[in-house]
DNA sequence: GTTAGGG
DNA sequence: CCCTAAC
């Protein structure tokens, strides 16, 4: 497979602060470089395997670079601005933002030597084979949350991917690289700070200055102490001293960084646990933290990444400075309890969840890879379902929402959930959203994988997130058709909300519907490969998802607009937040909406007797739109309903003919 | 690339 | 939902 994905940017190699959150570190290979520069972007597997990145990631990358630029390195912690992604050079239209975010000038795009950069990346290849390899391990120990990284790697800079292991030792459950030997990171980083030339000048940022921490050993880590923070404490009214106290007392430990801002922005996010650094006053009573002094709506992304690098040093720093060891376990636990506040229960019982995630952990790749397995991890898969995610934080988000979705930042998961993090262990706990699983890559949009959090580029996920991953598009029809025109491809974010995820709608009639389990739908597990048996014998994998009662809705609404058979049309306008509805899935959807309409006329209500509870019949009305649809695009089925059909065939009425103005 | 149909 | 033939 080629890697097309490469990219070309510019970065300013600004180098911040040493923590990043888990998957953030996995960016930083990519954080300081040099100037022009070309990534590759490319997703680490749960089981090992390197993947170029899909043109979907690569596009979700660049939508983040592209829409918030130097927050997006805010969030990530990953520093600065990666770099705008463009794979079209001439197509700088989509890069607008960045272009002027910090004064960054558009590169003048240098070409790279071929044969160096293969060089390279295959050098890179190599570096995240190890990655690969720990990962495995550690997901074998259960100590894992992340069954890949999505990581960008700059290809001319591949020893970059030295510094990973040394990024922070407190993290170094997060990423695994330890074996590249942390203690030549500085050195590294030097070197390649001094061979990228100026790379500290154009930043005020405390580049190199916590260079120290990158090392694994030298970080002094101590406990967070937040009783030093009580009370109310306004970030702008302090010295850097104090800065540094509060950072202290909030990482549990020291900075060098004289940079208040960044000191700032830093303890805000450490005390949000979020990416939210707009406040600057906080209060702070019992250790928790009660109240943000400043609230703001729109770009508070509590979209927050929970595995703020502070974050995890803080966590693991409930005992002094444990870095290794016990960062795993610790690690973990928090990794359950994440899970746990998912799945919106509050069930304690972190462990039971170890063995599950190593098993959810492994993510499936290839077609063929699955096909081979299939067999059994749908077995193991099926028994360790869990359960459904809720969004119950929905309306918390809803005012992030509009605000991201008004940004065009493509977000595309079905399942916005929520998560309660605990802040360094202080059990100040805020509201996160929870991963969400990228879309399809290339054509066959939801084809292979579930959504899966845990598995694909978590970075863009992270970086998603980061950015308020909630941009829960609105199904407003109109909303759609006004927006699809410019932003139709950037409009990948599916929500579905609770009440949607009640009304399952399966073709009551169709045939052999293999009706997932809640927790299917609600996207997270992705090697639940549901297989249904085919006429032959044979068995066939099925990524169902389940149309909900509103999209089925949509759907008779397209139809009655567009016509029957304009599918195209009807996707493109009224399904463009659903980017997992191809217009084939609205073309079968609606022949068994055609089938189950017209087959449930005699029997009328026959159909709810049905046990299943999973399966939730279409509402009468709706099928009775459907007929009535179907009726006056003489689309009855000619052998179903004997009494309703006006015309099968012959009437003057084509199938195509399109039914102006009905509604 | 889209649509229609069969599996 | 997948696949493919036929547009």
């Amino acid at each position: 497979m080629e890697t097309e994905v490469e990219v070309e940017g510019n970065d300013e190699g600004k180098f911040e602060e040493p923590g990043f959150g888990k998957i953030y570190s996995s960016l930083s290979s990519a954080k300081q470089l040099t100037d022009p520069v070309v990534y590759k972007l490319v997703r680490v597997e749960g089981d090992g395997r390197l993947v170029p990145a899909t043109d979907d990631e690569v596009m979700e990358v660049k939508d983040l670079l592209v829409d918030e630029k130097s927050e997006v390195c805010t969030v990530a912690d990953v520093g600065q601005p990666i770099g705008c992604i463009s794979n079209d050079r001439s197509s700088p239209g989509m890069l607008p933002q960045l272009e002027s975010s910090e004064g960054l000038s558009p590169s003048e795009n240098t070409e790279v030597d071929p044969d160096k950069l293969n060089a390279r990346l295959e050098y890179i290849e190599e570096m995240l084979q190890k990655v690969k390899e720990e990962e495995r391990l550690r997901i074998a120990c259960g100590s894992r949350d992340y069954s890949s990284a999505c990581v960008i790697v700059d290809s001319q800079c591949s020893d970059q991917l030295d510094k990973l292991p040394a990024i922070d030792e407190n993290l170094q459950s997060e990423i695994p690289l330890q074996e590249t030997g942390p203690s030549f990171a500085p050195s590294l980083i030097q070197s390649h700070m001094h061979q990228s030339g100026g790379v500290g000048e154009c930043s005020n940022a405390p580049v190199l200055t916590e260079g120290r921490a990158l090392t694994s050993t030298t970080v002094t880590t101590s406990k967070p102490d937040f009783s030093k923070l009580n009370g109310e404490i306004c970030l702008d009214n302090l010295s850097i001293k104090e800065l540094h106290e509060t950072f202290k007392a909030t990482f549990g430990r020291e900075t060098t960084v004289k940079d208040k801002q960044w000191l700032k922005r830093r303890i805000a996010m450490g005390l949000t646990n979020s990416c939210d650094v707009s406040a600057t006053t906080f209060i702070i009573k019992d250790n928790k933290l009660v109240n943000k002094g400043k609230e703001d709506g729109s770009d508070n992304g509590d979209g927050a990444l929970a595995n703020d690098p502070a974050t995890g040093t803080t966590m693991s720093g409930g005992q002094q400075g444990l870095p290794i060891s016990h960062g795993s376990q610790l690690e973990d636990q928090v990794v359950s309890d994440k899970r746990n506040r998912n799945i919106g229960d509050n069930s304690g019982s972190e462990d039971h969840h170890t063995e599950q995630r190593a098993a959810k952990r492994v993510r499936k790749p290839t077609k063929r890879y699955i096909e081979e397995l299939s067999e059994v991890e749908s077995k193991e898969a099926s028994g360790k379902l869990r359960p459904i995610v809720k969004n119950s934080l929905l309306g918390q988000m809803s005012s992030n929402f509009h605000t991201r979705s008004a940004r065009n930042v493509s977000l595309e998961g079905r399942t916005v959930v929520t998560r309660l993090d605990s802040l360094g262990g202080s059990g100040i706990q805020i509201p996160c959203v929870s991963r969400v699983r990228r879309s399809r890559p290339r054509k066959n949009f939801m084809a292979l994988l579930k959504f899966n959090p845990s598995s694909m580029g978590v970075t863009a996920e992270l970086v998603k997130k980061a950015l308020g991953a909630h941009s829960f598009l609105p199904d407003n029809y109109e909303n759609e058709r006004a927006q699809s025109a410019p932003v139709q491809v950037q409009h990948r974010f599916l929500g579905v909300a609770d009440e949607d995820r009640q009304f399952l709608s399966t073709g009551a009639v169709g045939g052999h519907h293999k009706v997932l389990k809640q927790v299917d739908s609600s996207g997270d597990s992705d090697d639940n490969v549901v297989t249904v048996p085919t006429s032959k014998g044979g068995i066939r994998r099925k990524h169902h998802r389940a149309w909900t009662l509103s999209e089925v809705m949509k759907l008779v609404e397209g139809v009655s607009r567009y016509g029957a058979g304009r599918w195209s049309e009807i996707k493109r306008l009224a399904f463009a937040s659903y980017s997992y509805r191809t217009s084939v899935d609205l073309k079968d959807k609606w022949r068994n909406l055609l089938k189950a309409s017209f087959a449930q006329i005699p029997s009328d209500k026959g159909i709810n007797s049905r046990k299943n509870a999973a399966t939730m019949p279409i509402p009468e009305p709706i099928l009775l739109r459907v007929r009535e649809l179907a009726e006056t695009q003489s689309q009855v089925p000619p052998n179903l309903s004997s009494s309703k059909v006006p015309g099968t065939g012959s009437s003057g009425n084509s199938v195509h003919e399109k039914q102006s103005g009905y509604l």
